[in-house]
DNA sequence: GATATACTACCGGTTTTCTGGTATATTTCC
DNA sequence: GGAAATATACCAGAAAACCGGTAGTATATC
């Protein structure tokens, strides 16, 4: 099915052993994959110093670091790797991130091993793999005004973060060293990305899109 | 390890192949096992009216059924079935409301291959079997003042749902033809509640425990 | 019939957020 | 090097939320 004349490293970055153990059962079928596994993403960036991967099956959720930052993240480093996300997360807009962030594809936790296989050969072809719920999702059509997650910078989530903590605009000058008056110039520019008309709402979508 | 007369039969019920493999692929290395599996509740209630099972590795989120329900009809049915719970629900009120009903253990997916099989042995010798995680979600109520999740009224629910789509108090209280300061007593009482000093905090609560 | 819970409503005062500006460093990227 | 994005900071006024009370009605529950 694939041939290549070096052999592939393909990286599992998951949190859970039993789907580690899953997924390295299934590749196990195809030769010719060295596979190595990571419970954190810290663990995986570790080994990235020093080690190669071609292939990464990333989970989202992990204890750690949000796959959606590590995914950006390595992309700007290894431009080469190829990423598919593995995830229970059905929604629309984070598979949207996920792609954006420079994912090659994305499998719900659900999908076959048939899927699997065929979504590493897309993927490391430069196609679009999306295991099939994931396709379905992605072609219903775009049933909301919601076209897009605005994107916050660093600053901002961290502010949202404490927002969502309970901290007020004076807690949060206070921790960050900052003057309340810059802590709610970011609440206003959040507010504006998110154009909605209060904080709020803008938690709500936050959480529900897992941008904090 | 364990010790057997007959060949005892171990049941997977989970909709995700890539965790089914794992979990075979865990249990081989022990012999005498015999592993089926299904994905749906009403495959494995179907292979029962013809089969038996020793021990069911049941996962809550099903594509039809509810592993909670589905415990209690198993237990109902067959009080000698061990059933171990296999689920990423870390909250504390659902690993109680399974072990009610007849669970004999609860593991998170997280755990390792080593707790899998130790939980197995202790749930059918009879003992409760908790993965480690899960066994420390259920031993801190020494953090007392926060037993679970506060139960909302459904006015309540219905306001802090309004809330959290972006309404203000008066808006809140022209949608439901309320008083002002009506509206302004249920946000009072929703953050009394729980335990907290604004809405920001309790937004971000309700939809991590699923409220709203 | 008594008790508890939920829902409704009010007052007064304080704090915080929201809105509309403007503006200057600093960092990042092309 | 220069443009764009980001982070910082200020002012002032309006709106909303928060706090600590109190209290009547209605509806269950025992």
């Amino acid at each position: 099915m694939l041939q290549h004349s070096k052999q592939l490293i393909i990286a599992i970055v998951d949190d859970h052993p039993i789907v580690i153990e899953g997924l390295k059962n299934l590749l196990s079928s195809e030769t010719g994959f060295e596979i190595v596994s990571f419970t954190t993403g810290a663990d995986f960036l570790n080994y990235l110093r020093t080690n190669d991967a071609d292939v990464v099956l990333l989970d989202i959720v992990l204890p750690d670091i949000n796959g959606l930052e590590l995914c950006k993240d390595l992309k700007k480093k290894h431009p080469d790797m190829t990423i598919l996300a593995i995830s229970n997360q059905a929604e629309r807009s984070i598979i949207v991130q996920m792609l954006q962030n420079g994912a090659s594809g994305y499998l719900l936790k659900n999908a076959s091993a048939d899927e699997l296989l065929d979504c590493i050969d897309k993927g490391m072809r430069g196609e679009q793999a999306l295991s099939s719920e994931a396709r379905e999702i992605m072609s219903r059509p775009a049933t909301n005004d919601w076209n897009g997650i605005p994107s916050l910078t660093k600053r901002e989530k961290e502010i949202l973060r404490l927002i969502s903590d309970g901290f007020s605009s004076t807690d949060i000058a206070e921790k960050l060293f900052l003057s309340q008056l810059t802590v709610e110039t970011h609440r206003r520019n959040i507010i504006q990305k998110f154009q909605t008309n209060n904080m709020f709402s803008v938690i709500k979508l936050a959480i529900e899109h897992k941008i904090i």
